[in-house]
RNA sequence: GGCGGCGUAGCCAAGUGGUAAGGCAGAGGUCUGCAAAACCUUUAUUCAUCGGUUCGAUUCCGAUCGCCGCCUCCA
């Protein structure tokens, strides 16, 4: 049984989708500009893990993530750089998507952009103008809040509270608003201002919130099961994003609220002001294999902040690295025909602790467990030819069924040396035979400094890349 | 000031009212010509601190200390 942790009910409750046997996911991806630090992978990678596990439950899965590349921001800088926005944010959007495919995360299976949906936005505004709960001042358009008395439902935010405390740091003088919370669902143009967009609300452009309420409904219906994100997007992008879509309709707009918490870097919160922060592609520089930074960030469950060091990315390498040995010797492992029972019961086990640990709120930390006790019980076995063919076949189904969702296994690349290494292997084990050790090392040492590793193993010798 | 999360071995961390998963690193061992890999043993009388509830708390309650996030705009 699938729960989850529902961060508009605060509680973790049963997963039961609205219509049986079918997931509509909408993920909040980030902003164009800011999509690549380490942190906004966790997200994006945990998005990806839960897609996949509900397609390992067996859930048809409509995930839609979007893409932000209307924002003031990406304005004033296509307009600094004189070139549009789509020529401003490509470069951005095609190393957002070798990023994803770097870190095995499925692309989505619809990616909306903002600036395709400007018709969309415009027609939920003067929706959301008809029904009250919209005003216009100054040639924008402003969500009224206290039009909707569910507002701050999903943060719990306590504005009576705040206000003691924080409202030095609001100046509402300097707003057309009738009241601080309002934020604006459109926003006008001045005739100058380029890019705009000439629509039946006026010249201007979406306010951030509006393109998500806008295109989630589009693609998943009025009411959809699951609305993710960055923890950091709770207040006040999906608290506004509620507002807007059950202003609009009257229906409950998601159903289950998922955030993912972001990373913390040697005990501290990430900013490029103290230097630590990092983008993937850092990351990737300094000699790190992108599964090793996917293990990494999804090896503590969603809800913890995961503290980020290198000493914990190399912990990382070093695991990635031996469950992939695991499964080559297995794969390569000759066995005899028959199965093993006590092989069979060991796969069950770790089957139903994967599961067990993913379904209770997608705890990834349990899961790995049942695959690492997996992996020490099958290589003990190996080392006593107890796996039979059977055994083998079903363990290596059931790591491709693990991999399905977590995605750490390669395809198998072609096991080929070329010529000149494979001769040398060879002379080696010639060397060894005539107990010539000091030849032997010799060439283990030069293949060695070509990155090929050497194993001398009962069944013959097997080699790997580093 | 308000709201929320966290503090478990050298490091990353799971977890539960009944006596501490897993990974990395370390130590010893098996195997090996030597390595490597794998496996075995070992590494927290203890879960930030101090109180309380309980037969029993790391787990519940309270306080204290420390860390992180959100609470204005932009996204």
């Amino acid at each position: 049984m699938l729960r989850f942790h529902n961060t508009l009910t605060g509680r973790q409750e049963e997963f039961r989708p609205l219509v049986e046997g079918e997931v509509r996911m909408y993920y909040c991806g980030p902003t164009v500009w800011d999509y690549g630090h380490i942190g906004n992978f966790r997200s994006n990678i945990f998005a990806d893990l839960l897609r996949r596990y509900l397609k390992f439950k067996g859930y048809a899965v409509t995930h839609v993530m979007n893409i932000t590349d209307v924002e003031d921001r990406i304005i004033a800088l296509s307009q600094k750089n004189g070139v549009t926005i789509d020529d401003y944010t490509a470069k951005y959007i095609e190393a957002l998507w070798q990023d994803f495919d770097a870190l095995g995360c499925a692309r989505p299976d619809i990616i909306p952009r903002a600036t395709r949906h400007i018709s969309e936005m415009v027609a939920l505004i003067e929706q959301l103008e008809a029904n009250g709960h919209a005003y216009r001042s100054e040639g924008s358009i402003y969500y009224r809040i206290s039009s909707f008395p569910e507002y701050g439902k999903l943060s719990k935010i306590n504005f009576a509270g705040n206000i003691a405390g924080a409202s030095e740091r609001v100046d509402t003088d300097k707003y057309e608003k009738e009241d601080a919370r309002d934020f604006a669902l459109w926003k006008m143009s001045a005739p100058e201002e380029e890019p705009a967009w000439d629509t039946s609300i006026g010249r201007g452009r979406p306010g951030w919130h509006i393109e998500c309420s806008a295109m989630s409904m589009k693609y998943l219906g009025e009411t959809f099961d699951i609305h993710a994100g960055g923890i950091d997007l709770v207040f006040p992008h999906h608290e506004n994003e509620i507002a807007q879509s059950e202003g609009a309709t009257g229906k409950q707009f998601a159903k289950y609220w998922i955030h993912f918490e972001h990373l913390k870097v040697d005990g501290e919160s990430m900013s490029k002001s103290k230097g630590n922060y990092y983008t993937f592609r850092d990351v990737a520089a300094k000699g790190y294999s992108p599964v090793a930074v996917r293990y990494f960030l999804f090896s503590a469950p969603y809800r913890k902040q995961l503290n980020f060091t290198f000493e914990g990315l190399n912990a990382a390498s070093k695991t990635v690295e031996g469950l992939r040995d695991f499964r080559s010797r297995l794969k390569e492992a000759r066995t005899e025909a028959g199965s093993n029972p006590h092989l069979r019961a060991t796969a069950q086990r770790a089957l139903e602790g994967f599961e067990a640990g993913l379904d209770d709120d997608l705890n990834t930390s349990v899961a790995l467990a049942a695959l690492h006790n997996l992996s020490r019980e099958v290589n003990t076995a190996l080392a006593d030819h107890a796996v039979r063919e059977d055994n083998k076949r079903e363990l290596l189904e059931l790591l491709d069924r693990f991999n399905t969702v977590l995605n750490i296994f390669d395809d198998d690349q072609p096991a080929m040396l070329d010529a000149e290494v494979q001769e040398l292997i060879n002379q080696r084990q010639e060397a060894r035979r005539r107990r010539d050790f000091a030849r032997a090392d010799q060439i283990r040492d030069e293949l060695s400094s070509r990155g090929i590793t050497l194993e001398d193993t009962k069944d013959g010798v097997r080699w790997k890349r580093r």
